[in-house]
DNA sequence: CAGTGGTCTAGACCACTGG
DNA sequence: CAGTGGTCTAGACCACTGG
């Protein structure tokens, strides 16, 4: 992580007089991750020592490791320990192929359940159909080294894609509707919220309850503008960035 | 928020037998937020007697209100009590002027800091200068209804923007670019990660220390590739909804 | 002064893993 | 069986606010 943040002259005076005693702790470890001490893969003490080490409770050397989690500095195997983690995953969204970004990664799509569904009221007005109308509706399980990253949960209209939920469906569904059914995406929306993962995400995202999300609620349009995808799509938020790219036509 | 997640034959079969009691009270709350019978600006009880209510420990009923407030459905005043929290703001992202799209709402920026800097090894290797080489840089915090949402650090190659920190610096930087500089942005890239606020920026943008945000880093690029400005804005995880347009030129 | 959330203690029991 | 993190208790003291 960069700067431009800091300001030259102030530096850093952080804060009050004492900062609470898991802010200075997950502080103390956050500077053993950065400068290379503690490298991605190491265990970190276990939290009875850091209860001995800086002379705190466990729920508060808990509550510190709570901060760097949420940092995805570090991810936590409940019999196993604490361990540093390894960079983030830089994943291209936007188009619907999101790729694998950093080199000598394994991309992969598995897909967990496909169906045929009728629209309910927020599945209709982003797909501009009337309620009950069928939709295709599937999702899928993006990994990266078999590390899970993303589920993503799509759908389209059926009326308009017959049979498509019998198309090979761990591709590129952009190519099949290309290929398929003449259609090409012309203009996508989306809108992007940090959540907390529900148990079905966290599960299938092999995260904490109650873990860190990134929802990325997108809608897909033809050339005619018609409504063609609707899709959400969940990231792990302590281990992805998302990488956006624009071009301006002004 | 909608569905497109839910299963339809699977419904709710949440987790284990148990699930633990802090999302438990979460989810019970959860349910009072969504179904309107706590509506946004009310208190909810406190946390005493949660405890009372669910039959938990202080610590447990505080775990509970923690998830509900990094949902965002919550937020907290220290001497004043729990609160259900407004809607999130959608905020348009991708042309530096972030609007508020909601209407009825007053946008505000404020000017934090202008000064001229030297660039560091980030700032460098983002703008394509020399280490060391002279920048403008300024930061920004944007509001909305008095409401602060985020805080925007710019870098602005020193050389090429003479002057740059002398003009009206409230309004949007890349008309200043246009008309002062004859100007266009071309083309834009941007990451997008979930991070943890710093103490200045969680004490700027009014949230907790050690709360979510996203951080959305920008580099802006001219018609002929060279980069003129890069960013780094910081939202509330929990006040925002960031808006993302997109066309295809395939 | 009463009430609020923020921090913290010093334990406890649990499930699960690996040796 | 020892060691790990996950959950939880039943308190404590604090700063701060509003009446």
């Amino acid at each position: 992580m960069s700067t431009v943040g800091t300001r030259s002259e102030t530096a850093a005076d952080a804060g009050p007089r004492t900062a609470p005693a898991y802010l200075r702790i997950a502080a103390a470890l956050r500077a053993r991750i950065d400068d290379g001490q503690l490298q991605p893969g190491t265990a970190l003490p276990p939290e009875r020592e850091l209860c001995i080490a800086y002379d705190v409770s466990r729920m508060t050397a808990r509550r510190a490791l709570g901060v760097l989690e949420a940092e995805g500095l570090v991810h936590r195997g409940s019999t196993r320990g604490t361990f540093v983690s390894e960079p983030r995953v830089k994943l291209r969204v936007g188009s619907f192929t999101e790729e694998i970004v950093r080199s000598g990664r394994r991309p992969a799509a598995e897909l967990v359940w496909a169906e045929e569904q009728w629209a309910d009221a927020a599945v209709a007005r982003a797909l501009d159909l009337e309620e009950g109308a069928p939709v295709h509706a599937l999702q899928r399980l993006r990994r990266s080294n078999a590390e899970p990253l993303a589920l993503e949960t799509t759908a389209y209209p059926a009326d308009r894609f017959p049979g498509l939920l019998d198309d090979d469906l761990t591709g590129s569904l952009w190519d099949r509707l290309r290929e398929h059914y003449g259609v090409r995406p012309a203009r996508a929306t989306a809108e992007l919220e940090s959540v907390v993962l529900d148990a079905d995400a966290a599960a299938r995202l092999d995260a904490r309850p109650a873990a860190g999300g990134l929802l990325f609620v997108r809608r897909t349009f033809d050339a005619g503008g018609a409504c063609i995808e609707y899709a959400r799509d969940i990231y792990r938020a302590d281990r992805v960035t998302l990488v956006i790219e624009r071009e301006f036509d002004t």
